[in-house]
RNA sequence: GGAGAGAUGACGGAGCGGUCGAACGUGCUUGAUUCGAAAUCAAGUGUACCCUCGCGGUACCGGGGGUUCGAAUCCCCCUCUCUCCGCCA
């Protein structure tokens, strides 16, 4: 969220970045219910300074004559302050209501743009295999070689739920653990977080864990959710801490499971494992101080490249448009691995992302930091994916497919997975 | 799930219903001392909000409600932690 003296005096940019955005979310109403906030909050204020004082008068032995008006003029002030504070608890709901709708700002490169066709394409890796033959598209190879069994999963669990099953079980670990290496040399502390948390927290994030579009699963009546990204998790770590600066940046390498509901999700785009209800992912997550947010994006971005360019997938680095960005980001890039299952001849689909929040979670999460001058600040919080296990296994067993119908493993991921060909069963 | 104990500032630990934003100790910061360090001495050391920006006001002693003119202190509910039992990976 954004603070509200920030809205104040920019009212004009935060409305034009809400139209950027194309979200919606009333600038004015929140500045005047912060006004109305103000105004109770000095005259309960102002009441209980009064209270304070009468009380104190009566700290001593006093006649009857003398108490009795006092005691009166308690009781009235605490009927007073009992309305005063009343009224505002609801001017404070309706207020912070308001205030969560406004999105962070964007960053002023940040491409302008409605939807994904407006995100910028900046850098481009690999190249797109020629394939000698039909490519098959994951779900046809993840069939063929007894792999990934979806209609299991939907008899079971529902539609788009899925058994790994075979050399796609060792790839999930294998891919968990190159990830987890990488990031072992930049500097990440590994850790498994809760796949629950509280709805606090979720929120603190960005997510809505309630209504109709939320993506979110709540657990009915216990006040928590399944998370949708370990970026909830590790968000929520430090949350109500004042971080020691020597100690930023902080670098989190979160495993996870991760639970959407993809409600209204469907069509070819979302076929096999692209769209799932659960699957795997491992997460980077920074906490740093806002002069080094660009570059740690930048750095995010960075071991994203070198992430697929390990595993020798073809993909493109696109600079996330406006419309796209989400209410927490302030910029955001996404990798999109060539697909050549997906469409009619192959296509770019989104693999991971990394998204530079800066105070915009903070900022509802309390997490701060004290500064030289021994002023508390908000940090900044960034996160990336490293590895979505599935969306990955879609760019593998795609893109790594040969003529007979196996599947080649990257050199990078051979000793973590100790095979190099996935072939069809022989028994 | 059952029984009991507890929750106070960075930490430890006090706190007859008014003089408590909170004793005391430790830690930390600054100054004195020292060639320097230790030790010692002195001062300072929470967060948030508001304005009439003052050596101002308000709130916060796990969370919420209640009693009272007045609650860290009394009552109720919840949460969490610890110990024991049960269950279990």
């Amino acid at each position: 969220m954004l603070d509200l003296k920030f809205i104040k005096e920019h009212k004009d940019e935060v409305k034009q970045n809400i139209t950027n955005r194309f979200m919606t979310a009333d600038v004015d109403a929140v500045l005047d219910l912060n006004e109305r906030r103000i105004g109770l909050q000095q005259k309960a204020d102002d009441a209980r300074q009064q209270r304070n004082e009468n009380a104190a008068r009566m700290k001593g032995p006093l006649t009857p004559d003398e108490r009795t008006p006092l005691i009166e003029e308690g009781k009235r002030l605490k009927d007073e302050i009992a309305a005063l504070e009343s009224e505002l608890e609801e001017i404070k709901a309706s207020l912070s209501q308001a205030h969560m709708r406004i999105p962070n700002m964007a960053h002023p490169d940040a491409p302008v743009g409605k939807e994904e066709k407006d995100n910028l394409e900046i850098e481009r890796y690999g190249d797109i295999p020629q394939f000698s033959f039909t490519p098959k598209d994951h779900v046809e190879l993840g069939q063929s070689l007894d792999l990934i069994d979806f209609d299991t999963g939907a008899k079971v669990s529902g539609t788009k739920f899925y058994y790994l099953k075979n050399q796609a079980v060792i790839l999930e670990f294998a891919l968990t653990r190159y990830a987890l290496d990488l990031l072992g040399k930049h500097g990440f502390t590994p850790m498994i977080t809760p796949d629950i948390a509280r709805e606090e927290v979720v929120e603190g994030i960005g997510f809505n864990p309630r209504g109709e579009e939320s993506n979110i699963y709540t657990l009915e009546g216990t006040g928590t959710c399944l998370v949708g990204t370990a970026e909830i998790t590790l968000g929520g770590y430090h949350a109500q801490e004042i971080l020691d600066p020597q100690k930023l940046p902080i670098k989190y390498a979160g495993v996870s499971h991760c639970f959407r509901r993809e409600a209204g999700a469907s069509g070819q785009y979302s076929k096999g494992l692209y769209r799932v209800h659960q699957f795997s992912k491992i997460e980077m997550f920074v906490y740093c101080l806002p002069e080094d947010s660009d570059n740690i994006h930048q750095e995010l971005k960075g071991i994203e490249v070198e992430m697929f360019t390990g595993l020798g997938i073809p993909f493109r680095v696109v600079d996330t448009c406006t419309g796209d960005l989400g209410a927490p980001a302030y910029r955001k890039y996404d990798l999109e691995a060539w697909m050549p299952g997906r469409g009619e001849n192959g296509g770019w689909g989104e693999i991971t992302s990394t998204s530079n929040c800066t105070d915009y979670q903070a900022r509802r999460l309390g997490v701060r930091y004290k500064t030289r001058e021994g002023k508390t600040e908000f940090v900044h919080m960034l996160n990336g994916t490293a590895i979505a296990i599935s969306r990955a296994v879609i760019a593998l067993m795609e893109n790594y497919q040969q003529a007979d119908g196996s599947i080649a493993i990257p050199g990078a991921l051979v000793p973590y997975c100790g095979f190099s060909l996935i072939g069809p069963k022989t028994n």
